[in-house]
RNA sequence: GGUGUCAUAGCUCAGUUGGUAGAGCAAAGGACUGAAAAUCCUUGUGUCCCCGGUUCGAUUCCUGGUGACACCA
């Protein structure tokens, strides 16, 4: 676990409570606090997040790339009525399945919203386990141009046609710094940098100003805003075992009455998804229906998994057990 | 109690005509800049049940134990 960042010497008196907590953040000038919940799926990030929403009274941005899809609900655990009827939630349910949607959007739409919210308090909620999401909005990411659908289809077309070899030597002839640091067997990666080229005329790696978990994005340093990120993490084996029992409640909640219904979608990028997957394969009459859930407990650890990959190499991470709650209250009073 | 079969990775098992072993499932590690619940890469983790014997060498063959299963009493 990475040493506190903070200054402990500043912490002025750690026995406050309640509104005297509230007092306390913010105690710095004015300072505004950006509280971030990430975590891997299922880890319980939700519960907490409610918590702490009610105590500082503040709304919570939603950080997880699927629950913006409003025909998701049940495979993506979003936040249920009354949960969003407790606080309110934003980014949650606000996409049509064939939306485009992306990190950047993403940070746009969560500091448009920031700063509306900051203007009448001094402590915002972002929870989810999505690392792209979450790391471009805390530490900015680069102003890189959109693509066109018709560029997208023909560098698809391209690569359906020629195969990935001869855009892999047309990337090395455009982009020879890019064609280096790349992973080459990653065919999606080649393709967007080609993208991005076709699309602005300017190799991909030009728009690349260096990335790092220690730079601050540059709006929420404008705004004032300070990032505090809580980690959550149980043990490996009461991970797995929530994620488990998760599945199994879901397809009690009618996960497969909802993939039914967005089954004639399948196609579109937001139903390449842990869960919908599998059930598809299952509607198919492919996989048995004991089969398909076994296999999305198992995508869904390894996905598990890969956010811990993600999360385990940023330094700035404070990381707790959900049940912990006071341990985070802590933190919080001596930081601020 | 007797006879037989079996005992190898976390699980189910294969295999070594004697040269210390490998599949599936499960699992572990990593990358990541506008599709990120996406996409891509890497990895076999072992007292081959235990004690002894034969042998240059035993997980493999043999004696004896232990445990499991089956059948007979």
């Amino acid at each position: 676990m990475p040493p506190s960042t903070f200054h402990l010497t500043e912490v002025s008196s750690p026995s406050h409570t309640g509104e005297g907590c509230r007092g306390a953040v913010g105690s710095r000038d004015g300072e505004r606090l950006l509280l971030v919940l990430l975590g891997p799926t299922s880890i319980g990030k939700t519960a907490l997040s409610l918590r702490f929403a009610e105590h500082y009274g503040c709304p919570i941005i939603n950080a997880d790339s699927r629950q913006l899809y409003r025909d998701l609900p049940i495979g993506t655990a979003a936040p249920t009525a009354e949960e969003q009827a407790r606080v309110k939630h934003y980014f949650v349910g606000t996409l049509g399945l064939g939306d485009y949607y992306s990190a950047a959007q993403f940070q746009a739409d969560a500091l448009g919203v920031l700063q509306r919210e900051y203007r009448e308090r001094r402590v915002m909620i972002a929870a989810g386990g999505s690392m792209m999401y979450l790391d471009a909005l805390c530490h900015g990411i680069d102003d890189i141009p959109t693509v066109s659908p018709e560029v997208r289809d023909h560098l698809h077309r391209r690569l359906a046609d020629e195969g990935p070899e001869a855009l892999l030597a047309e990337l090395r002839l455009i982009d020879p710094d890019y064609y280096a640091q790349c992973d080459l067997r990653n065919v999606k990666r080649v393709v967007h940098a080609l993208e991005v080229y076709y699309q602005s005329g300017r190799p991909f790696s030009t728009f690349l100003t260096g990335r790092g978990t220690s730079r601050l994005n540059p709006g929420l340093a404008a705004l004032g805003v300070r990032v505090v990120k809580i980690g959550l993490d149980r043990p490996r084996e009461e991970l797995f075992s929530r994620i488990n029992r998760r599945a199994e409640q879901m397809l009690r909640d009618g996960l497969l009455d909802e993939c039914r219904r967005v089954m004639p979608w399948r196609h579109l990028n937001s139903l390449n998804t842990v869960g919908y997957k599998e059930m598809f394969q299952h509607l198919d009459g492919t996989w048995t229906l004991p089969f398909a859930l076994a296999r999305m407990q198992k995508n869904t650890r390894v996905y598990a998994k890969k956010q811990l990959t993600w999360f385990r190499r940023d330094p700035s991470i404070h990381w707790f057990h959900p049940d912990d709650e006071a341990g985070v209250h802590d933190l919080l009073r001596t930081a601020f």
